[in-house]
DNA sequence: CATAATAGGACAGCTTTGTTGACATTCCAA
DNA sequence: TTGGAATGTCAACAAAGCTGTCCTATTATG
């Protein structure tokens, strides 16, 4: 039993252990990925429309630069993304009353069709994972994944958790 | 404080706190590949070559059906990346002696030390967030993402994680 | 031994999703 | 009122995934 298993007061880290955390993450990820991506190869999108559609619903009426900074790619690359999906009818962009520069993002009502059936395969993976490890692990694992962002990052992700109280 | 924080027997999950569950996995796993990412962008390699030189390090000898299990990827897109480091120095390929069909992969002086250089800053980022965190919260950690691994994944992992005892 | 199956490499072409560069519109402050 | 900053769009290109096909070498099996 290693000592981060044990839970002893000092941690000591070996380049094994943390590379286990690595391993971890990596293959993780990909089952967390996996059961929206299923769903939306069978459509024309991939997932980066999941994610622009994944965080106006947490956040509607959200600018450009707001989602841009959400999801650290380049105005550029989310355009494109935005531009099908307005096309298609799952995002209604509207002009700014106040800013008439910025446009404010919001699902459409198929739009919020599509996220939640996306959303609802991605939730009953981690939901099941909650279950199987339990309540404490579930906390270690968050705290965990907070410590391990990006401070400009962990901001946006405490806004986002502080918007829902 | 909610269920889940609290510890209780039961986990009432609400799609909110799942919801924070799938932002937090989002935005740790962009912390998570930032500092690599940042080196590889400064050289003609991306994370492609990251993900391969690593799983390299961890089985050296591996052969590249193993290698294609592991990273998910098709064959094609594998061979690509690893004929432009096998060019470069970073890999040796080296027929296998029982079975002849099979190539064995091992990471050169060259490739070992881009391979460090890499989790080095990878590892730093996961040792400071396990710190951080405190072993208990590590041991959660772990323990979620093995149950949110795909069952052909976990497998991987557990074969990983015993190679190393 | 003949043939099938397996491991891998190479080539072509496509899709998704990232990038940079140039440009239009709008707002604000000197 | 005008020039710069901010916001967002269009065009072209790059990385890295994918399918499909074909090829060689080797091993396994009838």
């Amino acid at each position: 039993m290693s000592e981060v298993q044990g839970g002893g007061e000092l941690l000591f880290l070996t380049d094994e252990q943390l590379g286990q955390g690595s391993e971890a993450m990596f293959f993780a990820y990909r089952g967390f990925t996996a059961d929206p991506d299923r769903i939306l190869s069978t459509m024309a999108y991939g997932r980066a429309h999941h994610r622009a559609i994944y965080f106006i619903a947490r956040s509607p009426g959200t600018t450009i630069n707001n989602l841009l900074l959400t999801l650290g790619v380049t105005k550029q690359s989310l355009n494109r993304v935005l531009r099908t999906l307005v096309e298609d009818g799952l995002v209604d962009s509207r002009v700014g009353k106040s800013d008439r520069r910025e446009r404010h993002l919001f699902l459409t009502q198929d739009g919020a069709t599509l996220e939640r059936k996306l959303s609802d395969a991605q939730r009953a993976r981690m939901r099941a994972a909650y279950r199987a490890a339990g309540p404490e692990a579930v906390a270690g694992f968050r705290k965990v994944l907070e410590a391990m962002m990006d401070p400009e990052l962990r901001r946006q992700y405490q806004t986002l958790k502080d918007s829902e109280i």
